[in-house]
DNA sequence: TTGCGTGCAAAGGTTTTGCATGGCA
DNA sequence: TGCCATGCAAAACCTTTGCACGCAA
């Protein structure tokens, strides 16, 4: 088991992403929001903390797009995350977390039809949401 | 239209990576199987010709596990990427095409309960394939 | 000859690490 | 008091860019 102390800063950076719950943020972002209500915490800190919740499963990392800095969610304890897709537009880049039964049904299919399990926690889907899609759609 | 003289190099990179298709490399990967035969190319030419393949079509570009560097992989151009899905194996690198009617209900429901149109040539769906899978489970 | 390609080194950006100091229990 | 946490700066990494030179057509 892993020693640790109640700090201000760690409880901070998940009081900051618990709050908004399936909404994801950078590092930098983080630490900008923190910096913006008066509380400044190191960048180290801020990556050690965010280690430490992604370890014990309370906080998901993903990469949203090739190049750019990863992104950091609270998703609680119940770790039945396994129907929660992204859906990631690749004009606005707006990033939907979908999470539908439907989508269920996929990662059985794959995984009978064709014998590959999906980690949804990996997989962003890529497409135009409904306002860009009708933008460019004229 | 991009103006472009073939190379030494360039012909070097592609001939390695088009040799396994299927298989992924990452550019430092490249580099050391090549300077392994003897041929030195610069990690500035890696990159800069695995990125005009990218735009060309003949090369898809991977983030195959957080926080590790990209991975790429030729595909030929004579691939009509549309119509159907990707399943990454993340920890394999193989890359299977799924053609299916059932995936083309997935991107219909998207489409109408989500509002979101989804680019399946865009989308790469990340797991594991059944060798792995089975080899991990144990 | 023209102008793209090459390779080195430097720059850029994100994340990690070393170390002295600060703070929790 | 013991030990973890913090924060700064430096390092570590991957990738891109600037620039002078090389090479294809």
């Amino acid at each position: 088991m892993e020693n640790s102390y109640n700090t201000k800063q760690g409880e901070l950076i998940l009081n900051l992403i618990k709050a908004e719950e399936g909404k994801h943020f950078t590092a930098d972002e983080i630490i900008t929001l923190l910096a913006n209500e008066g509380k400044k915490v190191g960048k180290a800190t801020v990556y050690r903390h965010l280690d430490k919740l992604i370890r014990a499963g309370e906080v998901r990392k993903y990469i949203v797009e090739e190049g750019t800095s990863a992104c950091y969610e609270y998703v609680g304890h119940n770790h039945d995350c396994k129907s929660h897709y992204h859906l990631k537009c690749s004009s606005c880049g707006e990033l939907l977390h979908v999470q539908c039964e439907f989508l269920d049904e996929v990662s059985s299919h794959i995984l009978g039809h064709h014998g590959f399990s999906i980690k949804p926690e990996k997989t962003v889907l890529y497409g135009l949401c409904k306002t860009c899609r009708e933008a460019e759609n004229v």
